[in-house]
DNA sequence: TTGGAATAGTGCACTTTGTACGAA
DNA sequence: TTTCGTACTTTGTGCACTATTCCA
C-alpha cells in the first residue's frame, strides 16, 4: 500500500481547500470533490499502473471518512486527522506475527508521525495490495482498534502540488482562452472609452469643476506639471468603493459615480478621461488587460498556492499598514471594501448606535472591519481573537490612528467644507455608502473587482494594482510632445516608472497595456514595462496581437494621432496652442456625441493640425513619433541580471544558454556580463543546419567551408551494418552531425536537365522540399497516376518525393506526383487527360456492370427463394425479405415498374404454376405472378419485362 | 526571506528512404 | 508469375521547458 504520497496528497491538497475556504466557503465542498475529480481523472489519463490506482482510491476513500467529510465541510483544524477502523486489515488477520508487529507499530504510529515528520519523507514505501475487506468478518469487534494518525500541517505540504506539466491540447485550450479573454477585454476597453466621451458626463464634469482649473487648456503648451492641479482636485473629490452589486450600465454607473462622487476604479478612471476629454486634452483610456494566462492551470495554481500562502503566513492576520510599501506602490488612501456586502450588512446593523462623535464611530467601524477580517482571514479563530482582545492598543491600530488623523485633517483642508461635512454625515449616518476615510482606509480591495486598496493585503496577488489611468499628451513635455501617464485616482502625474514597480509588488503582470481613443486601441505596454522579457512569454505570438489591433490602431491613430511638431525655435507657439486644443477635442469623432453646451471647434484636429503645421515647424505624425518611442524602448532593454532570463531574450544571449544548434556569430560586441558570461547581441546567434538541411530551403554550403560546429549525431545509432560484437564498428556508427550557418551558404545549384533526362539523386527520385529544390528545366506534374503516362510515353521522369510518413516507428518516404523536364509538359498533360477520360469512362463502365450484375443476383435469389417457397413452403412471406417486401420492388436503375395499386382477385389461381413457373412476388396484399407468357424480350436492350396481372411490371436485363 | 543558479523531471518534436502477404 | 495494395511491429532520443532544491 503505498500511502505516504497519497495522504499527504490529499491531507495537503483539503488543507489548501481549507485555506482558502474564508474566500469562497460555499464551495468548499465543490472544489474539494473536484479537486479529487481532476486527480482521478488525471491518474485515469495517464495510465496508472497499480500502485497509483490504489493511492487514488486511497485518496477517495480518505475523504470519504466522516473526519474528512468534516474537512470538506471546513470545520476542521488546519492538522489533518484521519481514522482507520480496519488499518491494515491483511496483516491483522493473515499473519498473527504480523499482526502483533503491526500492533505495535501501530501503536506508535501516531507518535511516529508526529515526532518525526522528516522522517517521514525518507521512509521508502512499498507497493503492496490493498483488498477491501469486511471488517466484521475479518476482525471481531474487540479487536478492531482505532487508530488516529494526525498530520501536522506544514507550509510545505502546503507548497506541494502535483507534479504534471500541461499536455499541449491543454496548451491550445488555455492560448484560446487567453485570447478570447483579451478580445473580451478589449471590447471592454472600448466600450469604457465611448462612455469617456459622453457629453453630459463631460458637461457634468465641467460644471462641477472649480473655474481657475477650467483654464488649464489655455497654455500654450500643455506640460505635465499644469495637470497637477487638476489630478489633485479629482483626487479629492472621488473616491474609491469597490463594485456596486447594482447592475447597470456603463453610462449609468459613470452618471452615477459623478453623482455621488465614488465609484469603482474603473468608473472613477474613466471620468477622469471624460474630465479630460471635456478641457480639449487628448487623452486616452488606458488599461491593464489583467486576461486569464496563457499557460494552463497557471492561474489555478497560482491563486491556491496565494491563498494558501496567505493562510500559512497570516498576511492578512496583521493590521498593521504597510506604510512604506504603500507610498511605493502609491496607494490611494480612498480604498475599496474587501466585501462590500458583508461590510455593508455590519455596518446596517451598527447603524443604529453610532454617535455623532465621528471618532467613537470611526473606532467601532474599525474593530467590527477588523473583526470581518478575522472572520474572512481562513477562520483563524485563535489569531483572530487575540487580535480582537489587543484591540486599539496595538502598534497598527495606533499607526493607523495617526494615518485617520492625518486623512481627516488634509480632507477638510482640501475638499470644501460643504464636503467635509457631508464625508461626516456619511461617516455616520450612511454606513451602506462605503464612504468613511477610515473605512477607505482600513479595508482592502475585493480582489475580484480588482480595485484599488490599501495594501494590508500586500503581498496577496492583484490587491491594489494600478490597473486604470490616463494618458494625457502634453506638447510641452520633450522635443516633440509626449504621452503622459496621468493617474487621477492616485494623484499621481508623469508616473509611468512607477506602473511596474506597483504592479510588481501587487503581482499582476503587466502583459498588456493598451490605451483606447476613439473607439480604436494601441498596445502600450512597452512604455510601461521595462522588464519585457519576463513578460514576452505571457503574451500571445505578436503575429495575432498585431492582425487583431491593426484596425483598432488605425483608429486610435485616426482619433490621437495629430502632427506632432519637432522642436524649432521658429515654430509660432500659438499655432502649437491650437494644434494641442484642436487635438484633444478631436479625439473622439463622434460628433453627435460632443456637448451642445460646450463650444468645440468644427474642423478634426487632423486637418488643424496639419494646417498648422506649414511654418518653419517640422511636422510628424505623433503616433509616428510614439511608436519610434516604443521601438527605441524595446531596443534599449535593460540588460536582465539574471542567467535564466538570457534564455529566450529577444534582445541579448549568452553564450551559456545557446542551443544545440546555434552559435555566436560573429562573436560579439560584447554588451556586458552577466554573472561573469560575456552578454552578446542576440542579433549575433545564428541558427546553424546540415547541409542536407539547408538544401531543402533551396541552399547549399559553399566550397570549402568548414562546418561551423560538429556535435554528436542524435538518435540511435545505425547498428545494422555491424554485428552484435563488432565494437569498432559500433562506435564508429554514432558519427558526427556537420552544422553550417547561414553565412557559408549561397543559392542551391541544381544540375540542368539534358536531352530530356530528369537528374536525380542516388535513390533514383527528386527529393521536392520546395519549388526551388527542382532541377533547372523541370517541372513537378502533382497528378495522380501520372507517372503512367510518362511510361507509356517513354518519357524520362523522376518520382518526386515531397516529405516524409511517420507510422509505426518508421519513417516513410511520401512521394505526390513526378518530375519531367519542361519539354515534355505539354504532351504528358495532353496524354494525362485522355488516359483520364479513358479511365473514368472505363470506371464507369465497370461501375454500371456490377450494378446490373447485383441486381441479377439479388432478383434472382428472390426469385429462387419464392419459388422454393411456392413449392415445399406453406406460402407464407415471413422468410421474404422485409425490407423487400416493403419496397414493393420499387424500381431502381434497371428495373422499370408500373405499379397498379388494384388488388387482383386472381392471386390464388396462380397458385398452380409451380414449376416452370412464373416468378412470384409479394406485396402487402398482394402477390404478384409474373407469367411466362406475358413476359416480353427486348432484342436491342437485352430486357426482359414481366408483367403481373395486376399491372406491375418488372424489368430485368438478361446478361 | 528572497532571488538566482543548479538540478531533476517531463512533454514533445524530430527522426527519415520496409516488408510480408494476399489478391488480382 | 508479376504487380499492386494493405497491414504491420505502433520509436526512442534529446531538447526545451518547468518545478524544485540549494545556496548566498
Amino acid at each position: 500500500m503505498r500511502t505516504r504520497s497519497s495522504n499527504k496528497q490529499s491531507s495537503g491538497k483539503e488543507s489548501t481547500l481549507s485555506a482558502i475556504r474564508d474566500v469562497d466557503s460555499e464551495s468548499l465542498a465543490d472544489m474539494s470533490n473536484e479537486a479529487v475529480d481532476k486527480l482521478v481523472k488525471r491518474a485515469k489519463r495517464r495510465g496508472l499502473s497499480g500502485k497509483n490506482k490504489q493511492d487514488n482510491r486511497l485518496q477517495c476513500a480518505s475523504i470519504s471518512t466522516p473526519e474528512c467529510r468534516t474537512k470538506s465541510n471546513g470545520k476542521q483544524a488546519v492538522d489533518a486527522k484521519v481514522t482507520w477502523n480496519d488499518l491494515d486489515a491483511r496483516s491483522f488477520t493473515r499473519d498473527p506475527a504480523a499482526n502483533e508487529t503491526s500492533e505495535a507499530e501501530g501503536g506508535s504510529f501516531k507518535s511516529n508521525f508526529q515526532d518525526s515528520d522528516q522522517e517521514m519523507d525518507d521512509i521508502d514505501w512499498e507497493d503492496g495490495s490493498d483488498p477491501i475487506l469486511d471488517p466484521i468478518k475479518n476482525h471481531p469487534v474487540d479487536d478492531i482498534r482505532e487508530v488516529t494518525i494526525e498530520f501536522s500541517e506544514s507550509p510545505d505540504s502546503a507548497k506541494r502540488k502535483p507534479i504534471r506539466r500541461a499536455t499541449a491540447e491543454e496548451k491550445g485550450l488555455a492560448e484560446l482562452v487567453h485570447k478570447v479573454h483579451l478580445l473580451c477585454l478589449l471590447a471592454r476597453g472600448r466600450i469604457i472609452d465611448r462612455a469617456c466621451d459622453d457629453p453630459l458626463i463631460q458637461a457634468s464634469l465641467l460644471s462641477i469643476l472649480p473655474m481657475h482649473l477650467l483654464d488649464i487648456s489655455g497654455d500654450s503648451k500643455l506640460h505635465a506639471k499644469a495637470l497637477s492641479p487638476l489630478v489633485h482636485w479629482f483626487h479629492n473629490n472621488f473616491r474609491v468603493v469597490s463594485s456596486s452589486s447594482e447592475k447597470k450600465s456603463l453610462h449609468s454607473a459613470l452618471a452615477c459615480a459623478l453623482g455621488t462622487r465614488e465609484g469603482t476604479l474603473e468608473e472613477l478612471a474613466a471620468l477622469s478621461v471624460a474630465l479630460f476629454r471635456a478641457l480639449k486634452l487628448t487623452t486616452r483610456f488606458v488599461s491593464i488587460l489583467d486576461v486569464a494566462s496563457i499557460k494552463p492551470d497557471a492561474d489555478k495554481y497560482e491563486s491556491l498556492s496565494q491563498d494558501a500562502s496567505k493562510v500559512c503566513r497570516g498576511i492578512f492576520n496583521t493590521s498593521t499598514l504597510m506604510v512604506d510599501r504603500l507610498k511605493e506602490v502609491f496607494m490611494s488612501p480612498k480604498s475599496p471594501l474587501r466585501n462590500e456586502k458583508k461590510i455593508k450588512d455590519n455596518c446596517s446593523s451598527s447603524k443604529k448606535t453610532q454617535s455623532n462623535d465621528s471618532r467613537s464611530a470611526v473606532e467601532q467601524k474599525d474593530k467590527m472591519i477588523d473583526t470581518l477580517s478575522c472572520e474572512e482571514q481562513n477562520n483563524t479563530s485563535e489569531e483572530c481573537g487575540s487580535k480582537q482582545s489587543q484591540g486599539s492598543k496595538r502598534k497598527g491600530d495606533l499607526e493607523f490612528e495617526m494615518q485617520l488623523q492625518m486623512a481627516m485633517s488634509a480632507t477638510e483642508v482640501a475638499t470644501p467644507q460643504s464636503n467635509t461635512g457631508s464625508d461626516l454625515k456619511e461617516l455616520n449616518s450612511n454606513s451602506s455608502n462605503v464612504s468613511s476615510p477610515f473605512k477607505r482606509i482600513r479595508t482592502i480591495a475585493n480582489e475580484e473587482s480588482s480595485s484599488q486598496g490599501i495594501s494590508t493585503a500586500l503581498g496577496s496577488r492583484k490587491i491594489g494594482s494600478p490597473l486604470y489611468w490616463a494618458e494625457v499628451y502634453c506638447s510641452g513635455e520633450n522635443l516633440t510632445g509626449k504621452w503622459v501617464h496621468v493617474d487621477a485616482i492616485h494623484d499621481i502625474v508623469d508616473g509611468e516608472q512607477k506602473v511596474e514597480a506597483a504592479a510588481d509588488a501587487c503581482k499582476t503582470s503587466l502583459r498588456y497595456v493598451v490605451a483606447f481613443a476613439g473607439l480604436g486601441a494601441k498596445d502600450v505596454t512597452r512604455r510601461y514595462c521595462m522588464k519585457w522579457y519576463k513578460i514576452a512569454s505571457q503574451r500571445i505570438n505578436s503575429h495575432w496581437w498585431d492582425t487583431v489591433l491593426a484596425p483598432l490602431r488605425e483608429l486610435e491613430s485616426g482619433a490621437t494621432g495629430g502632427m506632432a511638431l519637432l522642436e524649432n525655435p521658429h515654430v509660432d507657439a500659438s499655432n502649437e496652442h491650437e494644434n494641442v486644443i484642436a487635438s484633444g477635442v478631436s479625439d473622439h469623432p463622434m460628433p453627435n456625441e460632443l456637448p451642445n453646451n460646450v463650444d468645440l471647434p468644427k474642423e478634426s484636429g487632423r486637418k488643424n493640425d496639419v494646417q498648422s503645421s506649414g511654418g518653419n515647424s517640422f511636422a510628424t505624425p505623433r503616433n509616428v513619433i510614439e511608436d519610434m518611442e516604443l521601438e527605441t524602448r524595446a531596443l534599449t532593454e535593460p540588460l536582465p541580471t539574471n542567467q535564466q532570463a538570457y534564455r529566450n531574450h529577444p534582445l541579448y544571449a549568452i553564450e551559456k544558454w545557446l542551443t544545440k544548434c546555434q552559435i555566436l556569430h560573429p562573436k560579439g560586441p560584447i554588451l556586458g556580463f552577466c554573472s561573469g558570461h560575456p552578454v552578446y547581441p542576440r542579433a549575433c546567434v545564428q541558427t546553424l543546419r546540415t547541409k542536407e538541411r539547408w538544401l531543402r530551403e533551396g541552399l547549399q554550403v559553399k566550397a570549402n567551408e568548414l562546418p561551423a560546429k560538429v556535435v554528436k549525431q542524435s538518435g540511435k545509432p545505425k547498428k545494422v551494418q555491424f554485428s552484435e560484437d563488432d565494437d569498432y564498428g559500433e562506435t564508429d556508427s554514432k558519427g558526427i552531425i556537420e552544422l553550417y550557418g547561414m553565412w557559408q551558404l549561397e543559392p542551391l545549384q541544381l544540375p540542368h536537365a539534358v536531352n530530356g533526362i530528369v537528374p536525380k539523386n542516388e535513390r533514383g527520385q527528386v527529393d521536392v522540399w520546395s519549388e526551388r529544390c527542382l532541377p533547372v528545366g523541370t517541372m513537378h506534374l502533382r497528378l495522380p497516376r501520372v507517372f503512367y503516362v510518362a511510361k507509356r510515353l517513354e518519357i524520362d521522369y523522376a518520382p518526386a518525393m515531397v516529405g516524409f510518413e511517420f507510422r509505426n516507428g518508421r519513417s516513410f518516404p511520401v512521394f505526390d506526383g513526378i518530375v519531367v523536364c519542361n519539354e515534355f509538359k505539354d504532351a504528358i498533360l495532353e496524354a494525362y487527360a485522355e488516359e483520364e477520360e479513358r479511365r473514368e469512362a472505363e470506371e464507369k463502365r465497370r461501375n454500371e456492370a456490377q450494378a446490373i450484375s447485383r441486381w441479377y443476383q439479388l432478383l434472382s435469389s428472390i426469385i429462387t427463394r419464392q419459388r422454393l417457397n411456392n413449392s415445399y413452403g406453406n406460402g407464407s412471406t415471413s422468410q421474404m425479405p422485409s425490407n423487400f417486401q416493403n419496397a414493393n420492388i420499387q424500381p431502381d436503375v434497371h428495373v422499370g415498374s408500373q405499379r397498379n395499386t388494384q388488388p387482383s382477385g386472381r392471386q390464388k389461381d396462380v397458385k398452380d404454376h409451380k414449376l416452370n413457373a412464373p416468378s412470384v412476388t409479394l406485396t402487402d396484399d398482394h402477390e404478384h405472378v409474373f407469367l411466362v407468357e406475358d413476359q416480353s424480350f427486348d432484342e436491342e436492350t437485352s430486357t426482359k419485362t414481366k408483367r403481373c396481372h395486376c399491372g406491375f411490371s418488372v424489368q430485368v436485363e438478361e446478361l
